[in-house]
RNA sequence: GCCCUUGUAGCUCAGUGGAUAGAGCACUGCCCUCCGGAGGCAGGUGUCGCAGGUUCGAAUCCUGCCAAGGGCGCCA
């Protein structure tokens, strides 16, 4: 029994109880929550549905619960139920019953978490989307990690993804950029406000190597072979960093894109008779402090220009177009004040501002020793995605960016990491899956084949407390991935593999699995085994939506 | 000044109304002649930043205060 099964009983169980007394049943909440006592003397499973919904239809709620449990103990599938406390419904399963969820995740397989919360819902999801200036450093590799999940998770539950990076490759830091590669092909110091890393010099040699007279060029056309191939060049790079750290995008859209085809000049147009926009010292300004910005917002300068913010509203109108329920945009703390914008610029283009979601994310800090290091493109201390990866490898590096709430903000000490990469958790959950699979392996060696869907196989013998602890835990995977969905909190899936990982190791500690010697397997034997396999699974499971691998050894 | 986020064990962090607040790291001591010891067991550490409020019940929700980080450009 699952507790999806399980919330589904007690509710239609409690259902039963108040019709008999005549009582309300609207009081009944959809959802039955129905969770994981911290202590085993609570039973296998509790609810506080009494303690809720008690005082709304006039009766105890120890009465409401003993009258509910006395129903719910005669359920099949139910060992016991009785009431503790103020109210607390506490469930044992029988052990049939409890067991029945290996199969399911047997036969459920590969898509054991999977789930139908967001089906046919169509999301954009924007992350990353750094400056293609430089390579990606430990910020953008955060992103990466955290909206790479948080696609597979949301896919996970039925949405249909398209993961979109959006080139801000033009305005001022593009020009910067290219001021910066000129420099750097006729040997001159790199210009004020320019990028100054080694990887300027490289980009520079690059564009040399392919048009080698590019410098006796017209500035003009100079300025733009150096543009072309040195954005370009910057692009490549930084998809095939994204490419290597295991996270693909649907979608490259390029801002230039929009100025280039007059979407930017014709949204403004469009736009300036709604009362949204106004004209106001020569500019004009997009009304975003409705939204929850501090102020408004100049969208075309008094020069004719157009502010950041034009290209913004013109690419959000590609996106709507494009048909998507819900458009979500990852983003660096720093830039929390884009909020209200987005949703101004939603609202003008006669959406409900709700479509576009913004995830702010907390700053990554590179410490030493204990102190903060400000990264600097100028000081050379810049930590890039391919740094880290080349320290610890992607797996502990997607794992370290994804086992911590956005919300928190991330200190990486490189020097820590290296030393002590055998510390992140990664190692204890992948430890348990190689662990698993070697198991496994054993067992085929010693001619124990686990039936198809464990079919024939006695799972009411898995009877041991930290068997149940094992089954159970197994069971709450679903649930996890969907709030994890819901709440665009990918950490949850980390946290739970660690979990996981715990009551596994746990149960191999105390249940020997296969048989010792010249023992036989017993039904015991293949019903450990099937517990074995269904755990394996839904390691793999959660290891493949964190975008780490599973080792069958390591 | 205004806005966003955060404040939980020595450290790093889980825990968005439930029962005695958890995990990893760090410290101490145990546990395999046989399934992987990258594991398990045991030991103790808390004014959940502070003060009020909401209710059967608050780390969790509301208000105020304190502290830390970030943001408040006709830059992008």
């Amino acid at each position: 029994m699952t507790p999806a099964v399980l919330a589904d009983l007690v509710r239609s169980t409690a259902s039963a109880v108040l019709t008999e007394r005549g009582l309300d049943t609207a009081v009944l909440p959809e959802r039955v929550t129905v969770e994981r006592p911290r202590h085993p003397e609570h039973g296998d499973y509790a609810t506080n549905l009494a303690l809720q919904i008690g005082k709304r239809v006039g009766m105890a709620p120890r009465d409401l619960a003993k009258a509910i449990a006395d129903r719910l103990a005669e359920a099949d599938g139910v060992a016991s139920a009785e009431v503790a406390g103020p109210g607390f419904l506490n469930v044992r399963l029988a052990a049939a019953a409890q067991g029945e969820l290996v199969r399911r995740v047997l036969t459920a397989g590969e898509r054991y978490g999977h789930g139908d919360a967001f089906a046919g819902v169509s999301i954009n999801l924007e992350f990353v989307s750094a400056n293609p200036t430089g390579p990606l450093h430990l910020g953008g590799t955060r992103w990466a990690a955290v909206g790479d999940v948080l696609g597979r998770v949301l896919a996970a539950q039925g949405a249909k993804v398209t993961r979109e990076y959006y080139f801000n490759d033009a305005g001022a830091q593009i020009d910067r950029f290219v001021a910066s590669l000129v420099a750097a092909a006729k040997g001159e110091p790199t210009p004020e406000d320019g990028y100054a890393g080694a990887y300027i010099a490289e980009l520079a040699a690059e564009v040399l190597r392919q048009e080698p007279d590019v410098l006796s060029l017209p500035d003009e056309q100079r300025d733009e072979t150096f543009r072309r191939l040195g954005v370009q060049l910057m692009f490549d790079e930084i998809k095939r960093s994204l490419h290597e750290f295991g996270t693909d995008f649907d979608v490259f859209f390029h801002e230039d894109s929009l100025h280039r085809s007059g979407a930017v000049a014709a949204v403004v147009d469009r736009l300036k008779s709604s009362n949204l926009l106004y004209h106001a010292d020569g500019a004009w300004w997009i009304r975003s402090s409705e939204f929850g910005d501090d102020k408004d917002r100049v969208v075309i300068k008094s020069d004719g220009a157009p502010a950041y913010i034009a290209a913004d509203i013109a690419y959000l109108e590609n996106k709507l177009s494009r048909g998507f329920d819900l458009c979500i945009y990852m983003l660096g703390a720093d830039h929390h004040g884009y909020v209200g914008r987005l949703k101004a610029a939603a609202s003008a283009l006669g959406s409900d501002p709700d479509v576009v979601e913004v995830m702010i994310g907390q700053m990554v800090n590179l410490v030493s020793g204990g102190q903060p290091v400000r990264m600097s493109k100028r000081a050379g201390t810049v930590v890039t995605m391919d740094d880290l990866v080349g320290a610890v490898g992607v797996d502990a590096a997607r794992y370290e960016l994804t086992r911590y709430s956005v919300d928190s903000p991330i200190d990486i000490d490189l020097d820590l990491l290296r030393k002590h990469s055998n510390e992140n958790p990664v190692y204890y959950v992948q430890y348990a899956h190689a662990r698993l699979a070697s198991l496994l392996r054993n067992a085929a060696e010693l001619g124990i084949e686990l039936a198809e869907h464990a079919e024939g196989v006695d799972l009411g013998l898995l009877d041991h407390p930290r068997e149940g602890d094992l089954i159970r835990t197994i069971g709450e995977f679903p649930t996890v991935v969907r709030r994890a969905a819901e709440l665009r909190e990918p950490h949850r899936i980390a946290r739970y593999l660690e979990e996981l990982a715990s009551a596994y190791h746990k149960f191999y500690d105390a249940c020997r699995v296969l048989p010792q010697g010249d023992e036989p397997a017993t039904p015991l034997t293949a019903a450990r085994l099937a517990l074995c396999a269904a755990a394996r699974q839904v390691l793999a499971n959660g290891l493949g939506l964190l975008g780490v691998s599973a080792p069958e050894r390591m």
